[in-house]
DNA sequence: GCGGAGAGTGGAAGCGCTTCCAGTTCGGCC
DNA sequence: GGCCGAACTGGAAGCGCTTCCACTCTCCGC
């Protein structure tokens, strides 16, 4: 089925050539101590002359340690991953990654079978340990907080329980933020979008958006799901508008979803942000890039990424490391500036 | 260093739990023939009584196969990956694998050091094939085409040499169609905006822009390199403005360029489309949400990595898949309206 | 001058699975 | 009733590397 793979140099001929024995061989590819000056030479000059790369998978199979990590994202919209979000998560996996010689496994299980795929790599220990995205409220999870005896970091973290690890941004914090800039710039009249009511994500940017509102005596008007969509915040907004009177400012969970806010508002004819401020969240490219640009609370997704990896290599020597909650910050911009309407 | 880990059940446990030799055990999960129902049953049995599950490296050591492919983005600019292009990309070659039971490994190489580590994945075998997705213009590619005796897979052509696998867009065919629409549209004072001239993609974008003017007889006043960033192309433009007069149109070689285009011709109270027509090329998302959004060459991405996942399963099943030239098609928005201006 | 601590060394036993091979069984057919 | 081939079966030899262990050597301190 396979072109027959080309046998590389084995670590016996390595060791037969520089006339030493396997043991010492393996020592010294190892960088292991109890190797005389001269052996350690011999092998190093036999490896060089023979290309002798060590095997991979024997080592894994002798050592019991694969020398990778699994990045999953679970989630349900397909494609999802196709978020800006997920690629600068792996951007910053990558670069904490590339300083260890751990390789990254990425697993994009929005499906049964890739959900089923998650739970064979985990269970036959194909990664020494597992970074995970959950965007649903339950799922894999379950699972892998009892029998998983392997390190799990979560990114974000899953609706019920609280595990040993994760990295999560304060996404509390975020909605109060979105909050007070609406109250200091005197909106009175706030809706919000929210995502999915089993993303935890979602439900503590609400949270604290409202807690916000409530701490000022504003009354939060009305709340819709969005479910971190362009047509769904779109869609919601227009049932928003349709329910409730005349708005005058709006926190979406998602950049994605505010920008679906801004279409339905313009086509309802009304002006962003004279008539209705919007603010949205994460901060990605796009915020940037909508007329009128979004106001956002700002998460570090990029250090998210590298957090997640930090605490995954740490786990994996052995250390506990501690949770870590990143902070979030207001971004103004067009959409909701610093002056009244 | 690691957490001990746990032992699984093994095969020979299984193979002694049914009371049947460890080759037969070994048959039957691998669905082999020369297994009497009745033992095939028990081994059944056993697995599921025992909760085993195979152990993919001892698999792979023992059958020369790692069951995992290796998707490397090479390239200078350090996080181009969070451009989500790649992210695309990502998601299709996900789809299809998903339906084999090859994993993916992701490995970005902007850096010396990772792409140090690419050389020693392919060396050593880590993965049965690659895909590789190069943005410079020589670089481990070179290497690759002699040394690997593994199938790799190129995501767009390298500048140099034309592999046996890749998978590319039609960027020539692209260029060309941005360069008739201007025509059509009575735009006669074009300019471009290119990418580095080291990336294949860039030049050829390019040079079907000119092709397609220089059939209808009009003139390109100007090119620039623009590096596919938004600030290069902000940049880009500038130069463009102070050193040609007046240009009514520019191709942009990539989307992300276009917009640093926008942000300039506004710094500069130019109207786009009125004055400047402005053509990008990949029709992500942020295409939708530029002001105004852009008119801009449409590449299939997703589908990109598509092909490129299936053309290496293909090679890995032995087969010898053609080299695919994916469509590009025009996409209409304001900031290059079918009007003329 | 002697006992030991330690460095060096290679043999051998795995790590968990696949697969070749030499036998066994067994049903069917003449 | 005997013979043949196809379908089973399990032993054993790997796949390529790590690591435990039992030894042998050195060199130092007393």
């Amino acid at each position: 089925m396979q072109p027959p793979p080309k046998r590389m140099p084995t670590l016996d001929e390595v060791a037969e050539r520089a006339g030493v024995s396997r043991s010492a061989a393996s020592r010294v590819i190892n960088n292991a101590p109890h190797v005389s000056r001269a052996k350690r030479e011999a092998v190093q000059r036999a490896v060089r002359e023979l290309g002798f790369v060590p095997n991979p998978t024997a080592q894994a199979l002798a050592t019991r340690r694969v020398g990778a990590v699994l990045l999953a994202v679970s989630s349900d919209e397909p494609g999802l991953f196709a978020d800006p979000f997920f690629a600068e998560v792996v951007v910053g996996v990558s670069e904490v990654l590339e300083s260890t010689d751990l390789e990254l496994i990425l697993l994009l299980a929005n499906t049964p079978r890739g959900r089923e795929r998650f739970e064979r790599m985990v269970r036959s220990r194909r990664a020494d340990g597992v970074m995970l995205m959950a965007l649903r409220g339950d799922d894999p999870l379950a699972r892998l907080g009892a029998q998983a005896d392997l390190p799990v970091v979560f990114g974000g973290l899953p609706l019920v329980g609280e595990p040993r690890w994760y990295v999560d941004a304060d996404n509390r914090g975020g909605g109060r933020l979105a909050a007070e800039h609406f109250v200091r710039t005197g909106r009175r009249r706030p809706v919000a979008i929210t995502g999915q009511p089993d993303a935890r994500a979602a439900v503590a940017r609400e949270q604290g958006f409202a807690e916000g509102l409530a701490l000022a005596g504003v009354p939060l008007l009305g709340v819709e799901p969005g479910h971190f969509t362009e047509d769904g915040g779109a869609e919601a907004m227009e049932r928003l508008l349709r329910e409730h009177r005349e708005p005058d400012a709006v926190f979406a969970a998602s950049d994605a979803t505010a920008i679906g806010a801004l279409r339905t508002l313009r086509r309802h004819g009304l002006k962003v942000p004279e008539d209705v401020a919007v603010i949205g969240f994460n901060d990605l490219a796009s915020a940037r890039h909508s007329s009128p640009p979004l106001t956002t609370i700002h998460q570090p997704v990029r250090a998210l990424g590298q957090e997640m990896a930090r605490m995954l290599v740490g786990a994996l020597e052995g250390r506990d490391p501690s949770p870590l909650i990143l902070p979030t910050r207001l971004v103004v911009r067009e959409s909701a500036p610093d002056g009244s309407p």
